[in-house]
DNA sequence: CTGGGTGCAAAATCTTTGCAGATCC
DNA sequence: GGATCTGCAAAGATTTTGCACCCAG
């Protein structure tokens, strides 16, 4: 077992989690990159993007467009709802009747105009989660 | 005004719709790309790439991960929905309470484990329809 | 024929990483 | 003092694009 990263405080992090607490504007790495610069004349994006990293393995933050590492497509065009397993980051159609009334709610409720709607739901597929269950009974290398 | 651009049809693209039609498994271009291999020996990714963005253009298939050329960060862990304009491209915070029931119901009528789940909505934002209520009013460049 | 389409390779875009020196505890 | 962190630059990973030739209509 490779035992946790005791981490440090540093000025950069600490900003960049506070300019993100401070905001709902969930900025990119880039936008956090431009606004720092003025506290952080040297500040790099690599920095950036580390602290980043280490923030949401904390918890601290969360990335949106999780997992998106490559564009996924869909061939088919009518509504439906997706799940991505955490495990093997596939993902799957959910048979779930789509919320059709959803967009009319949001709409009304917030200032925009709401004209679509994706629903994706995270957990362990089925397939993941034999492998875990079988592995159970596995010889564990403490 | 720019005119529509003429499609016409060639086998690769073809093929790649079909095979989108033809699964739910929501590849990714360098999956269809080595799919196609067998029959297009000489497919180059590249083709794969501006045939799916002609695709998607066309509202045959959906590109999955919307909008994400950047990851964005959210500095707040509590959970929330996300409204997506689809002309600047901002993301906001949804006023919309989060629909605790969700996850078990998913969790239910499905074969996967369910851990947490996510919505975003699509649609234009407050700002960029102001904009557009203005320039209805300004001379059209036809 | 003509303009869209292809393969190939180079470029662009976003993110990660190796390294040497600075920093926190 | 030693592990962590930083800036810088190079490398990775994914997607787009320029070009010359090819093909559908």
């Amino acid at each position: 077992m490779t035992q946790p990263i005791a981490y440090r405080r540093s000025k950069q992090r600490v900003q960049i989690l506070e300019l993100l607490r401070s905001t709902t504007s969930h900025p990119t790495a880039q936008e956090i990159y431009d606004r720092l610069r003025n506290e952080f004349p040297h500040l790099s994006l690599g920095t950036v993007y580390r602290n980043l990293n280490i923030l949401v393995e904390q918890g601290e933050i969360k990335r949106l467009q999780y997992g998106s590492t490559f564009d996924r497509y869909d061939g088919s065009t009518n509504p439906h709802y997706h799940f991505i397993c955490t495990v093997c980051n596939r993902v799957y159609d959910m048979p779930i009747q789509p919320f059709s009334k959803l967009e009319a709610i949001a709409d009304k409720q917030s200032e925009h105009s709401v004209h679509a709607h994706s629903i994706d739901f995270y957990g362990i597929c089925e397939n993941c989660r034999k492998q875990r269950e079988n592995s159970k009974y596995a010889i564990s290398a403490s």
